[in-house]
RNA sequence: GGGUCUGUAGCUCAGUUAGUUAGAGCGCACCCCUGAUAAGGGUGAGGUCGCAGGUGCAACUCCUGCCAGACCCA
């Protein structure tokens, strides 16, 4: 046998079949960074429309999880399209740097700042910390795949990121949006500070519980809201009952908060005295009852607290909360009377239905109190002991004053029980004592008084959200939140800088311009600069007059503050950014607080779109948690089946949901990815010894299954590009793949095989099919290369051609468009379906194995057969079967035995048999012609005019 | 408890303004090839569209309730 194999164009490449994606990713990071890949895309892109994707922040802290993976890989997708959509889209990652966790971790090795560090040296391990975190997190978003600015990312604890960041407070503050206010806070009495919710922990306590009656002050405007006649003799008082747990915040009552839907009623009930008091005589006359407001739900418990048998109690009305709104009532030992107000947080839960309500000593109170106009009065100071103006208890420690306010409570005839209580109580995780709520000195950012709120919401409208229920979640957070506090106090963090008189508590006149010169110093000496200062130096003699606020700003305002000042130090992020992109969570974080900042500044939004993406679930929707297993380590993925996988797994899940992982989903993740790759190598194979400058055909002289191909691939390119500008992924994933193993290698790929192989190395039909497959690969390469960013590099290694260093250096693949046909594809390949059916049975019967073992015969009423006779000799070729016969059918004429009707096609009958021909041992048709040349016996003659003729040609397959 | 969402085959996703028997790919089963070979091709089986009501001639598509899940609040 002659060994025509020699003469068979077979796939060549270097290009390996097996990813070996953990070994292989490593050594392609290194190649980008000692290329500089990143840098030559910006001189590349250099005057290119630019498209600014502002980084959020990721917090300085712990290794990275999947849910960064997910959000910078989105961000990295994002970028890359946009670079190859022909933008300039730089990418400047950055981290946050200060705030509480950080604190808490340095505090965890070298104790609390005061200890055995002062505070500078506590800052300094802080910034040490934070440094390190970052160099360990980067690692792993280089790792990702994510190309960007790695080697000048911006820190919020950069210098002059934080001097910047107090010269935008310091213009906030001109444009008269801050405010200093008061509001209740966690307080250790031992710490002497403020501590952060994390910084709490529940524990049983045993307090004394007491009810107090707060007397209504005016009876006839009580009787007229609940529109009852006055009794003939008033009793003896008319009281709303209230239940407390801690006496000692009742110096600082400002209030009586009912629920508005919650039922109440007055409950007559014989004179009740207090508990350990002498008791009154049995009731006899008017003067000898009580009337009560209790909710109804609560009544009866109440009552036996008391001593009262319900019998005894009789309902003189009922009525709704709202009813008594704005009542007046009387302090029950101080000389003042307190409103009746709503709140929701009123419960049925305990207690009497009717909330003791000190704005000072609680979130919810203070919160309520805000909507009523409340005095925030704290009179307890930060030891812990009652100021010295405050009556009865001056100087006393709160503890100490229970039992004196109960007496008092007793004495003044105010006390209906006083029983002692176990209840869940905050302490301090480190004293393990209780701590209070206590109103603290603290500076807001108001949302009304220069509009900041209407501003926010009339801007959110000109943003692009996406999803689009973004822009509903938002507006819900601005319509109803309250001023934001911005001070913590707090050691790591941005100082809010500024000097308050002594004695009147005013800010400094020239505050604004004290700020800027304060930056000045920030820049150069960090935010020590600030806590290290001598007032002197900026106020001179007026110093002893002010206090230095040591008050640091909410981390919140470090990053919503990032387009300001990342911007100031870099140009090439401009603001407004054309995209924010992070998870859900951040409605109510970055982009809220960025938000705020920028209308507080600027009075515009600083972002012109918002695009928010789930959070990772595992494969039954359920969160993430350690103690469920469900936890995917990106690390681990990215060490076992590569991250292309990864990005291909973020890629094609739609991230408007949850977005599940799981091990089987990453399976299938990795499936998809060989038979990508697969597809890249096979045509990387066909395209061996193809030039491009040499080599091209016009596609008007291309084959016409060529160009075929091309029109799809064109048609997908459009798609591609519009899924890529809408932020339409995942589509992205299933067109592509579905274009590699349907159009390709179900079909192109299977059918040009034939011309690839048997013709001339460079053969026009062969070369025609060659132009087809590059111009594929090229537009491919570029399709996936933000998705699978590592094995796109490499395909485009691989490619011939003269080319760029890198993909993402690329734009576009210009595809050629192929001139209009007249041949009906459509139908075509439906009938290519029906065929490949009918072929399927004769293989189920054992008749033929390969499809080349095969004879067709297409039997055709008149004009049904036009689109198969268009390929005239070539049919067989898009069939892949030895022989293909159109025959007609003549109308009126029955239908033979033995076809089958064409599912696709009216008027088309389907014959397929083994065929009987001998095989041609080099392009394995099964063909009459076989051997009628007696130089080459064993091949058909289209073979032998291949190897030693002028060659066979080619129109349609 | 409140706000914003989600729920279509084992998996990932399509399903246009409600309009014939709900689609695709993967996976799976079976078959074939051995000139893409730790590849490739073909055929096929899988869904009461979360559940229950309601409005339409007609509902995966609209309304209500419930269940499950996610994020943010309380």
């Amino acid at each position: 046998m002659a060994d025509y194999k020699q003469t068979i164009n077979l796939p060549k490449t270097d290009f390996p079949m097996k990813a070996d994606l953990a070994q292989r990713e490593p050594k392609m990071l290194e190649r980008w960074e000692s290329q500089g890949t990143y840098a030559q895309l910006r001189e590349l892109a250099r005057g290119r429309p630019r498209f600014v994707l502002h980084d959020g922040p990721p917090y300085a802290n712990g290794v990275i999880h999947i849910g960064h993976a997910v959000n910078k890989i989105l961000k990295d997708i994002i970028v890359k399209s946009r670079g190859l959509d022909g933008f300039d889209a730089p990418y400047v990652p950055g981290w946050d740097c200060h705030g509480l966790p950080i604190e808490l971790a340095v505090e965890k090795k070298h104790g609390r700042p005061g200890g055995k560090l002062d505070a500078a040296q506590f800052r300094a391990a802080c910034r040490q910390f934070a440094a390190e975190q970052v160099a360990l997190q980067r690692t792993d978003f280089k790792r990702l795949g994510v190309l960007g600015d790695w080697e000048r990312p911006y820190l919020t604890m950069d210098p002059q990121y934080e001097a910047q960041q107090i010269r935008a407070f310091g213009r906030i503050l001109r444009n008269n949006h801050v405010y200093k206010g008061a509001k209740p806070v966690h307080w250790c009495i031992d710490c002497r500070s403020a501590l952060a919710e994390a910084e709490v922990e529940y524990e049983e306590k045993t307090s004394m519980a007491v009810d107090v009656p707060f007397v209504v002050v005016d009876a006839a405007d009580f009787l007229r809201r609940l529109g009852i006649a006055a009794p003939p003799a008033a009793p003896a008082r008319v009281a709303l009952l209230i239940w407390t747990t801690t006496p000692w915040t009742l110096p600082a009552n400002a209030a009586v908060a009912l629920g508005a839907e919650l039922d109440y009623a007055v409950y007559e009930v014989p004179r009740i005295a207090a508990p350990g008091a002498e008791s009154a005589a049995a009731a006899t006359s008017p003067a000898d009852l009580d009337w009560l407001v209790l909710a109804e739900g609560l009544a009866e418990s109440c009552l036996a607290r008391y001593g009262i048998d319900p019998a005894q109690a009789r309902v003189v009305a009922r009525f709704k909360g709202e009813t008594l709104e704005g009542l007046r009532l009387q302090h029950p030992f101080h000389a003042r009377e307190v409103p009746v107000i709503l709140g929701e947080h009123v419960t049925l839960e305990t207690g009497t239905g009717a909330v003791h309500t000190a704005p000072a000593h609680g979130q919810e109170d203070f919160a309520v109190g805000q909507r009523y106009g409340l005095p925030v009065e704290c009179p307890v100071a930060g030891d812990g002991r009652f100021v010295p103006d405050t009556p009865f208890v001056a100087g006393q420690k709160v503890e100490e004053s229970v039992p004196v306010i109960v007496e008092l409570l007793r004495g003044r005839d105010r006390l209906l029980a006083a029983a002692k209580y176990v209840h869940s109580y905050p302490h301090c995780w480190r004293h393990k004592s209780p701590v209070i709520f206590r109103a603290t000195a603290q500076w807001f950012i108001s949302m009304d008084r220069q509009g900041l709120r209407a501003h926010a919401l009339r801007d959110i409208e000109g943003v692009q959200w996406t999803p689009d229920w973004g822009q509903q979640r938002i507006t819900g957070m601005i319509e109803n939140r309250p001023d934001w506090c911005i001070s913590r106090q707090r050691t790591w963090g941005v100082p809010i800088p500024l000097f308050v008189h002594r004695t009147s508590g005013e800010l400094h006149p020239r505050s604004a311009e004290l700020i800027d010169q304060v930056a000045e110093r920030v820049a150069v000496g960090g935010i020590d600069a600030w806590f290290a200062l001598d007032p002197a130096e900026l106020l001179g003699t007026a110093a002893d007059d002010y206090d230095k606020v040591t008050d640091v700003m909410d981390v919140w305002a470090d990053s919503g503050l990032s387009f300001e000042c990342v911007g100031a130090s870099r140009p090439e992020v401009g603001q407004p950014a054309d995209l924010y992109l992070e998870g859900s969570d951040q409605h109510r974080g970055w982009f809220h607080s960025s938000l705020l900042m920028s209308e507080a500044l600027n009075e515009r939004a600083p972002y012109r779109g918002v695009l928010t993406h789930g959070f990772t679930v595992d494969d039954k929707g359920r969160k993430m948690s350690k103690s469920l297993g469900n936890v995917i380590a990106p690390q681990k993925i990215m060490q076992s089946l590569g991250a292309d996988v990864l990005r291909l797994w973020v890629a094609s899940t739609d991230y408007a949901n949850e977005m599940s992982v799981s091990d089987e989903i990453l399976r299938r993740m990795s499936d998809s990815y060989r038979r990508m790759r697969n597809t890249f190598r096979f045509l990387l194979g066909n395209l061996a010894g193809f030039e491009p400058q040499r080599d091209t055909v016009p596609v008007a002289q291309m084959v016409a299954l060529d160009q075929w191909a091309l029109a799809r691939a064109h048609s997908l390119q459009d798609e591609v590009i519009a899924a890529y500008r809408s932020y339409d992924f995942h589509l992205i994933y299933q067109k592509v793949h579905n274009f590699c193993v349907v159009d390709l290698g179900g079909c192109y790929l299977d059918v040009t095989k034939d011309r690839l192989y048997t013709m001339a190395a460079s053969s026009p039909a062969r070369r025609s099919a060659q132009t087809a497959m590059w111009h594929i690969a090229e537009a491919m390469v570029r399709w996936l290369a933000p998705v699978l960013s590592f094995t796109c590099e490499e395909v485009w290694d691989h490619l011939p051609g003269a080319r760029v260093q890198s993909v993402f250096h690329a734009t576009w693949h210009a595809l050629p468009t192929p001139p209009a046909t007249s041949i009906d594809w459509p139908a075509l390949l439906g009938l290519r379906g029906d065929v490949l059916r009918e072929l399927e049975r004769l293989r189920e019967a054992g008749r033929i194995g390969a499809p080349l073992q095969a004879s067709v015969e297409l039997l055709c009423a008149p004009e049904a057969g036009a689109p198969l006779a268009a390929l005239g000799d070539e049919l067989r070729f898009l069939l892949i079967t030895s022989e293909a016969r159109v025959s007609p059918l003549p109308a009126g004429a029955p239908v033979p035995e033995g076809v089958v009707a064409a599912a696709s096609r009216p008027g088309v009958w389907i014959r397929a048999t083994p065929c009987g021909a001998p095989k041609c041992v080099r392009c394995w048709h099964q063909r009459v012609d076989v051997g009628r040349d007696p130089a080459h016996p064993e091949l058909c003659l289209r073979c032998v005019s291949n190897v030693d003729g002028p060659g066979e040609t080619r129109q349609f397959a």
